[in-house]
DNA sequence: CTTGGAATGTCAACAACACTGACATAAAAT
DNA sequence: ATTTTATGTCAGTGTTGTTGACATTCCAAG
């Protein structure tokens, strides 16, 4: 389970053993099933209320870029309008999420979360962080540190600007 | 970039600044945007075909577990059998893949990749490790094994079980 | 041997969520 | 004045998941 302490000087073939097709595969079927452990409890609460994953993602991102555009959520989201517009009217209507026209640009909208929508934000990131919560703290912060590595390293490129814009400011 | 070696005797903020509300929103969103980038590449090549990604993980777990049954593929999709069976259906027809009674149980059906469903599966798995290698091989093997770890610790208990059995033998 | 249950397959209906294409409106930009 | 951009909407389609119902096959227990 735990490898020996590598020696500056290991054999090669130890420092590549990660990349072999066996390691590779096993790489593909951990993000597999923890993919599937990552939105399950999320799903159990999105289920009650006939709201589905792309309306977890909608939110999710709504609240963290507040006052973001719809062009705006549409590249983060990376599906097409129409999608997304089927998801956004039925969070309208619901009213958890408030569409606002721009004030510069008056054909904008700029989308922000209501006091009910950012309480369904709280229970669905609590749900999911509880479990993420758990993960970390059983595996400790250098083992994270390599996760987010190698997550941010499968990305495709526009996707790595998105995400690091987010760590910090909303903008 | 780069953290400075770590003390035994680091401060306990240090030691748990990574499971902050901040982190794990930064965790959920590097899974969100990671795992487009690991499912968009075998992706182009289902769509070419008129697959989805449905058929590439019959394919998969087929390949690994050869002789699997039904019900095996079914625990270890997690899906109904209703719909894996839309998708085993196709793949049959295609001739991908070979559905052999059970000799000792005849009701049980015996799945297995013919030669033109392991071309299949080689293109696709070729094109998703080609991703997963690069940021392997960019972040080196003690992120790759905290990249594993945090994983593992995701999954739902059952699935964790299933992924360690696969890890070695395919029985 | 008969009955019960397990494994599988199939049909129908439905829902979520993605897609394309076409068109409308409003407003900014040229 | 014209074009482009941002958004919304309607219609149609496809994949993948769901339930529910029912048939078949066959092992195993009474």
């Amino acid at each position: 389970m735990s490898s020996p302490p590598s020696s500056p000087l290991a054999r090669p073939a130890d420092n590549l053993l990660y990349l072999t097709d066996e390691q590779l595969r096993q790489g593909t079927e951990a993000m597999f099933f923890a993919y599937r452990g990552f939105t399950a409890d999320p799903d159990r609460i999105l289920n009650k209320i006939s709201y589905g994953r792309a309306h977890h993602r909608a939110i999710h991102f709504i609240n963290v870029t507040p006052g973001a555009t719809v062009n705006n959520l549409l590249s983060i989201l990376g599906i097409t309008k129409q999608s997304l517009n089927r998801v956004l009217r039925k969070l309208i209507e619901d009213g958890l999420v408030e569409s606002v026209v721009g004030e510069e640009d008056r054909r904008e909208r700029h989308l922000f979360l209501t006091d009910q929508g950012r309480d369904l934000e709280k229970q669905l990131s609590t749900a999911q962080h509880e479990r993420m919560r758990k993960a970390f703290r059983q595996v400790g912060p250098e083992a994270v540190a390599g996760f987010r590595a190698v997550l941010e390293a499968m990305m495709d490129q526009d996707m790595r600007f998105l995400y690091n814009d987010l760590r910090n400011d909303g903008s």
